[in-house]
DNA sequence: AATTTTGAGTGAACACTGTTTACTTTTTGA
DNA sequence: TCAAAAAGTAAACAGTGTTCACTCAAAATT
């Protein structure tokens, strides 16, 4: 039990490989991907630019590591809602809402990930990582609550849970890629009714809840 | 009428300005904006890097020309659907799908086109240039077929189509993003029964049309 | 304890990038 | 014809990601 096996040098390497992730999420975080450079980044942390590439294999591997650790932060906050006893409709608009407002909270993160890089698998769930992956397992809990929806009666039966999570995800994204490239977006002109973003968010939540609902007509 | 003042050196320095942006876009649209160098450019229209910045200020100015370009053949096509005179639901789903389908046809186009350059004025409809762009034009087309359903009473009455707009819009973003950039959307596993595209983003856009229908209950 | 081996860290270079500046050559208008 | 304007360029500036030969300190082995 006491022999955990990490050597002091391994605790070391990991210290430096840590401070570098820090000093990249922090420079990230307020200028993505363009401000962030290996010699910029090497002088934050006083090492020579090709120390860094005794840790990471390329600038890509790197900002990959950024942008998982991203996704673990919304998928955790996806479970912190989706995990909740309340009633279902509230938990489902809920749950798409804090999709959007988490990725705001972090739009260089967010819009990063999803450019695809080498080792995005995608939505593919044949592939071995995919349930592994945080993406993956955010799909999962869509999924999920969409087949909880179908269940209740609450959405029309007839609907594939898997397609119409899809669906329900591509629109999500495109608000939140809205929201993060325009700055105004919703906004109107300088008119003073304009919803905040937050309501507005809420009543695109509601508008593809109401897609998926079962109804008597048709 | 005959002097149109079009001088036989403007004629000629229009001619190369074309050909830098012929030239361009054929890179462009094979690789997008990182495959395109002015280096690289300059090669294939024999002439030196310098020469390009005395037609356009910056790269960014290059591709800003390719992309409002294409969104000009963007609309084209959506007003080739929008402006038929056949029934409203049909028309309106076949915009949703159209709009999609001409994003992916340029995916490098369409994607560039939504991160944020200087001269973008966003959605904002306050903004001088907003009418005259494309991207504005092309929202004020779909706000239009909104309001046409209102009135219609396909829809629900307390929409507000400019929000409502909004928000379909920034769902057929979102699939557009997806498929682009994720070349397996929305494939299963391997599984025999996975929807072609084109099914798929109907099945996406009647999802949001049923969104927005008017109904009995609630 | 001495010696070998491993691995951390580096300076300098390679091959790129967008852009600017000073300069030459060509074209145009008076 | 000649001055002015415009077209085009070579060379440099300031960056970028990345690699390679190298040093030096720490760990492992004898």
């Amino acid at each position: 039990m006491t022999d955990t096996s990490i050597t002091p040098a391994e605790k070391r390497r990991l210290k430096v490989r840590d401070s570098i992730i820090a000093a990249a999420e922090r420079v990230f975080a307020q200028e993505g991907e363009a401000g962030l450079s290996i010699r910029r980044l090497a002088k934050k942390i006083d090492y020579s630019p090709a120390a860094i590439y005794k840790y990471f294999a390329s600038k890509d591997d790197l900002v990959d590591e950024l942008k998982d650790a991203f996704f673990d932060r919304l998928l955790a906050q996806i479970h912190r809602i989706a995990d909740k006893e309340t009633a279902f409709s509230t938990r489902m608009a809920d749950c798409l809402a804090t999709y959007v407002q988490e990725g705001l909270s972090s739009p260089h993160h967010y819009a990063a990930a999803f450019v695809g890089t080498a080792k995005d698998t995608g939505l593919d769930a044949s592939h071995p990582d995919f349930t592994q992956q945080s993406k993956g397992r955010a799909f999962r809990v869509l999924m999920g609550m969409m087949e909880e929806g179908i269940d209740l009666g609450h959405f029309r039966d007839n609907l594939d849970p898997e397609l119409a999570a899809k669906s329900i995800w591509a629109s999500l994204h495109g608000l939140t890629m809205m929201m993060i490239h325009i700055p105004t977006y919703p906004r109107l002109s300088a008119d003073s009714e304009a919803p905040d973003r937050e309501t507005f968010i809420q009543m695109h939540a509601d508008h593809l809840v109401r897609g998926l609902e079962s109804r008597n007509d048709l």
